[in-house]
DNA sequence: TATTGCTATAAACCTAGGTTTATAGTTCAT
DNA sequence: ATGAACTATAAACCTAGGTTTATAGCAATA
């Protein structure tokens, strides 16, 4: 595939595609280059780039994800787990916020919140 | 209580506190000035700060925040309805994005992803 | 009363995550 | 074989969410 059906597929603009390679974000695997230059994307970058998404919008970093995947980073296995343990305990707190955030939100609706009583 | 210890309960600097008044995040009931322009604040900041700590660290922005909580701002009921309900939403499209973000994390973990492979 | 500390504002600065622009080579359809 | 569409890179630009800096007034304590 060339970058414009992975664009369409995914959603992603292909500037956004070829700056998330510039930040080491997409594994050597899911791209080559052809005899002019231009990139070639395997078909597994399409689910790929739908975790990456999944992770960006629930708050990671670009470069948190690459050193999670990117093999020439070459972070330890054991300094991997612990980064993605760390992320799941995160993860869980953000469980909670949200929880806490829906809470707010009923209550400002429900206007059990008064934001105009002068203190 | 003054900037200072607003800032030391809540962990949230003083820049930052002065910050958020500027972008109308804070409700007028929470703040007025002294004789010598300091800010003075009542005490339910810290649990309204607390909560806009919660929404913005999953993903809410500034404005949209101040868009609930604001009076000058004058939006209707049924329009703040709509937002609280559409963010509600979001924030349940948000639980389902951890949980794959989590399970993408522990395969990552596991080994059961391999970026190493060239196609 | 002077030095240290807290307060204020305005404006410049910073970072992450992109997007746009400028320039140039490639390819496909007519 | 030529114009429209697609690809590439580098560099400038943009936005949100802050932080830092410069400058100045007020306060608390030796």
């Amino acid at each position: 595939m060339k970058i414009n059906e992975v664009s369409k597929i995914t959603g992603l603009p292909i500037s956004t595609l070829r700056f998330y390679e510039r930040k080491n974000l997409i594994p050597d695997m899911f791209v080559r280059r052809d005899e002019n230059n231009y990139r070639i994307y395997s078909d597994e970058i399409v689910d790929f780039l739908d975790d990456v998404k999944s992770l960006l919008s629930v708050g990671f970093s670009i470069e948190e994800i690459s050193l999670l995947v990117n093999q020439q980073l070459d972070l330890s296995y054991e300094a991997k787990k612990k980064m993605v343990e760390r992320k799941i305990e995160e993860m869980d707190e953000f469980q909670k916020r949200i929880s806490k955030s829906k809470k707010f939100l009923q209550a400002v609706l429900d206007g059990k919140v008064d934001f105009q009583t002068k203190c």
